[in-house]
DNA sequence: TTAATCATGTAACACGTTACATGATTGC
DNA sequence: GCAATCATGTAACGTGTTACATGATTAA
């Protein structure tokens, strides 16, 4: 459901083309949320359907033609809908789904030296992701003052707050599992 | 492709019925993969089929029959392969995926009393949920001790640490949040 | 000249969820 | 008498992934 969510989120903010939904996506709603671009063709398909959002087509000379997908009535009733009833995500959010912690599980069968390296593996990929998203906060001060809502800004930074400390709270993590082991050792 | 990993782990424990597999599944592996008792026998025919489990059909006269998987040599194999590749689930772990998330990218479409709302709850839940684990830890280091190895627990708790890590980190994040939020109202 | 950007999708497959179906035994 | 436990699944649907297909313009 959250895809479908997602896009009619973005399109409130105005009126695109798969493709510029496609990329604000990507640039926005994908480091919690990812979709491929074929997923998204599919649900904006289904939500025409519904009625949620009509597409025009306009025709180019010297690009490609576009599809433009506007929210109609209905379509801005359901994400308010949505928006108002957090109850099932919120209980969703605090369910864990990870391979790399299935494999954590297992670990026994493999040799210490062997899941030392997962973990230190682990660890360098929190400390990386840490340092990419540090870069983050100026820009979306910046497209909050260009689209002029710091509130709507507050929000948007509170979910990179979120990413931020669930990387520091994963490199903790990986820094005890590793003393744990390396005193078994 | 985890839970055929995590079905595959559970019967190198020794060989168990599909009754037992989803009991043993709900008991451990659930709290960071999550799958329905349909999905369970659907991968158990799979996995049949690719030669990594051979099942034996046991006739009751006073409970309903009931089938035991057991492992063949090409399951042990397929099970220490995937362990000696964890690459991919690592940078999988790197990756956020949260309705939740979602919702607070949003949340300025809402007023500030609802999104306050919505991040209480979300509050509590990791409070409860905090309690929770706190409890597990025992029943993790007893079972240990049956099963006569304190290296598999050790990992088993590492993913219980991992989730009360996430849990607190939750709360953290969400007070700050909380705090952002009413310095604006 | 080659990579990136613009711009759309379809088809097949894999994985996850929901609803349904059956029925005996055991403990409160 | 009712709920929990034991024990198996099927069917349909919903969501996510991979592979494929096409082709022009523009900047390095």
């Amino acid at each position: 459901m959250s895809l479908r969510y997602g896009l009619l989120g973005l399109l409130n903010y105005g009126s695109m083309t798969g493709y510029e939904l496609n990329k604000a996506f990507s640039e926005s709603l994908s480091f919690f949320w990812q979709a491929k671009t074929s997923q998204i063709y599919r649900e904006l398909d289904a939500m025409e359907r519904y009625g949620w959002l009509t597409s025009e087509r306009i025709i180019q000379s010297e690009k490609p033609n576009k599809r433009v997908y506007t929210l109609t009535m209905g379509g801005k009733e359901e994400l308010a809908k949505w928006l108002s009833l957090p109850e099932a995500d919120i209980l969703d959010a605090m369910r864990v789904r990870s391979a790399f912690l299935m494999r954590v599980f297992f670990a026994g069968e493999t040799s210490i030296e062997q899941s030392l390296e997962m973990l230190r593996t682990y660890r360098e990929k929190c400390l990386e992701n840490s340092k990419e998203m540090s870069v983050a906060h100026d820009a979306i001060s910046e497209y909050g003052t260009i689209v002029g809502d710091d509130r709507k800004a507050l929000y948007w930074k509170m979910t990179l707050l979120y990413g931020e400390a669930f990387c520091s709270a994963g490199l903790d993590w990986a820094n005890k599992a590793i003393a744990l082991l390396e005193e078994v050792k």
